[in-house]
DNA sequence: GTGGTCTAGACCACA
DNA sequence: GTGGTCTAGACCACA
């Protein structure tokens, strides 16, 4: 699958995976009803201890993200867009929020933010698209 | 002094602390010379462990923002100001960047973002307007 | 056949599949000596793994409800109604006592509960009047 | 503390010890503010393993039963109550529908329900008595 | 001292 | 095959 884990840093592996798993369902890369790699096959492939997964995977559970089927497998839930989407919003605005604080209460000016912002977006915005166009190749 | 704390939250109070000092010093709240709280006094305003006091007073002395005088407190270090600018634009920088990621890999659209982050950057600087004319009583 | 499957939830489809099975029993709806739907067959109706309907039935048969015609299929004992009453009694029972337990140790009152029972009782009480109205044409 | 863990028995561990908690809480046993022994304190006590506690603690604490002081503990929230009653009478409503349910359609009366009902309340109101006047003594 | 994370590995029920 | 539970034990940050 698509995850990028980094083992070292703060935020938690688990944590990592579920932020990954509902970015995922509100971009529409996951669908509802669509299979999730199992428990061991997403460790082996992480290389991480299969634990690990299963937790991110039971935090998605009461989050109401995914549904296990007993004995087959977890699925994404038909109505998780919703809630990952809201998640989502939560997710960015909080950050958004966070960052302008320090910067206004660290005298950053309202234009030089601006400016910041903008720079990013677009940097990030064109990297986004090369990694489309990279893989989308043919499909014209 | 001016601290916000949050006990609870995700953030350890010493880096709220480290944190809040750097900004205050980039914003020229904080400047040169100027004496901070004793690691007791402060203590017992925040109703903080001491021991916690200490870390962040530790690590401000590490970063070059603080220096000891011996037996007398501590200052403010003459040339943090440079420093503290600096680390309020990359802390500043990489919370847009990860927003932004987060918002992007989720699949939110660049216009949305955008409204985002003015409606909040606006909200936020009447804010600091607000609490600006609050507290500058005899300016006029 | 008249299962109800619930394929999530906490209890096992095997177990379900027991359970109801017991209940018809004792409830006379499956009479001793009638047979009951090849495992291949009642897995069709119900799109469930026929390995666990065949778990089912050996369960049904090592509780002496079922007996197995080598061969031609399996029908429900002569003598297993007593057992499902018997079964359906203790099921009831520990059901009750659990609950019951539950309230009291979070501090409901025994008034509460009454209530609660009593509006729960006439509830389905009367929906399986209905269900019996609607099943019972041409009886009248 | 006043737990009470079957450490066979289908129910696991950590869920006995989350429902036990809330149940706690709802009955006023366990008030808001009140810290609850440590992790490593209450596997300690019943010979559990630290994880399985800490598993529990983690799911009152998703559940916004408990909260973690960071460093010091964990407490119950000051709202916990109203979450815990709530959760309370869904615990006990699903448990009596259910019973009900099972017991109706396995052909019991309403007469004999309500006749096992009260027998059972009956017997565990004395029970909860007895062992209020057990704990209780010299208190008049 | 406190909780939080992670690993390795065992064992289980279910399908 | 699947996920779920539990243990033992290490290591970490925080107060």
């Amino acid at each position: 699958m698509f995850f990028s884990i980094d083992a070292d840093g703060d935020v938690p592996i688990y944590e990592q995976i579920v932020r990954q798993v509902k970015l995922a369902v509100a971009d529409g890369i996951l669908v509802g009803g669509q299979m999730v790699p199992s428990v061991r096959q997403l460790a082996g492939e992480l290389a991480i201890n299969s634990n690990t997964i299963a937790r991110a995977y039971q935090e998605l559970q009461s989050d109401r993200v995914l549904e296990s089927l007993r004995g087959r497998g977890m699925i994404v839930r038909r109505d998780a867009i919703k809630r990952c989407t809201k998640a989502r919003n939560s997710l960015v605005a909080d950050g958004v929020r966070r960052a302008l604080a320090d910067a206004l209460s660290g005298g950053m000016t309202a234009e030089e933010l601006r400016e910041l912002f903008e720079a990013e977006l677009e940097r990030q915005s064109a990297m986004a698209e090369q990694s489309k166009l990279a893989s989308g190749n043919g499909a014209s």
